[in-house]
DNA sequence: TGCAGTGTTGCTTC
DNA sequence: CGAAGCAACACTGC
């Protein structure tokens, strides 16, 4: 689910609220886990949070590191469940509202923290990843993370020299999270329909002024993405269970069948890439 | 009923 | 090495 958009939403959420508790206490259904994930956080203190790509660090007392990667179904919850009795083990919200979606039964993984509140993982498709690492190996976790795609380092020159050569299909060359970081499915698509490139353009047949328009179309995108609170396709919610709406702007991610909304009279085609749907108009984004 | 499709990534294979 | 295919999992909708 969650690109760099979503990420970045639930992480400013968490960052107003999580800074300065202590874990009390950690409970899960999931076996792979990390076996001494409990010993190892129970008592220490969050004492910030940072986004890489689409990788959550909770950095904790004790030189250690939360790191939470949610994959396509993750999100993290704040908020105060419970089990409303012993049959029924699924997790529920104590204070009405949002909290108390359904999907919230697909909660797996809970933080009890110092002022009784808990920070939930829920993950529908169990892909989700959570390590506890020390802090001082983050950059080694990392290496192979390329540039964060909201990166001020992340200049056309630089761009151009990650993306220029590579024979891959523009659009799964996007997504590389070795290359850049935090752009998948959904805003790959937007980029390139902005941008007016063909997903299956390759990228080392990019001309300098296609290669400028992809470049100069992520940021807006991702920016835009980030003040509509991400894209809540399926079931995608922010750490207060809220939905995004970006998903209500989208240009070609799932709007296959209708107009294009540039007003070339192109309709949105959906054609299969990498194992991936891609959208696009086959009016302004040419091969 | 059964199967294709769903936001990601990493492992295997060529 | 790069690129491609598929598995990890659970659920929905055709």
């Amino acid at each position: 689910m969650p690109e760099l958009p979503e990420v970045e939403t639930i992480v400013n959420d968490l960052k107003k609220v999580l800074p300065g508790l202590k874990i009390r206490d950690v409970w899960s259904d999931l076996k792979k886990l990390p076996k001494n994930i409990k010993k190892d956080v129970v008592g220490k203190k969050i004492l910030k949070l940072e986004r890489r790509g689409k990788n959550i660090l909770i950095y904790l007392s004790g030189n250690l590191t939360l790191l939470v990667h949610q994959k396509m179904t993750g999100h993290l919850l704040y908020g105060e469940y419970q089990k409303p009795n012993l049959k029924n083990q699924k997790w529920i919200a104590v204070e009405p509202g949002p909290l108390q979606d359904p999907e919230n039964r697909f909660i797996h993984v809970l933080f009890f923290l110092s002022n009784s509140k808990q920070l939930a993982l829920c993950d529908m498709r169990k892909f989700a990843k959570v390590a506890v690492l020390e802090t001082e190996k983050i950059p080694e976790e990392f290496k192979k993370l390329g540039i964060d795609a909201l990166d001020k380092n992340l200049t056309f020159n630089k761009f151009k020299e990650i993306i220029a050569k590579k024979a891959g299909k523009i659009k799964i060359v996007l997504m590389d999270q070795s290359l850049i970081s935090g752009i998948g499915n959904i805003y790959s698509d937007e980029i390139l329909w902005l941008a007016g490139t063909h997903p299956l353009k390759p990228a080392n047949k990019l001309g300098e002024r296609e290669l400028k328009k992809i470049y100069s179309s992520i940021k807006p995108v991702l920016i835009k993405a980030i003040k509509a609170r991400g894209s809540s396709y399926i079931d995608y919610r922010d750490a207060f269970g809220r939905k995004g709406y970006y998903q209500e702007m989208h240009y070609a991610y799932q709007q296959t069948g209708k107009k294009c909304k540039k007003g070339d009279g192109g309709i949105i085609k959906k054609i299969k890439i990498g194992g991936r749907s891609a959208h696009f108009c086959p009016v302004h984004q040419n091969l």
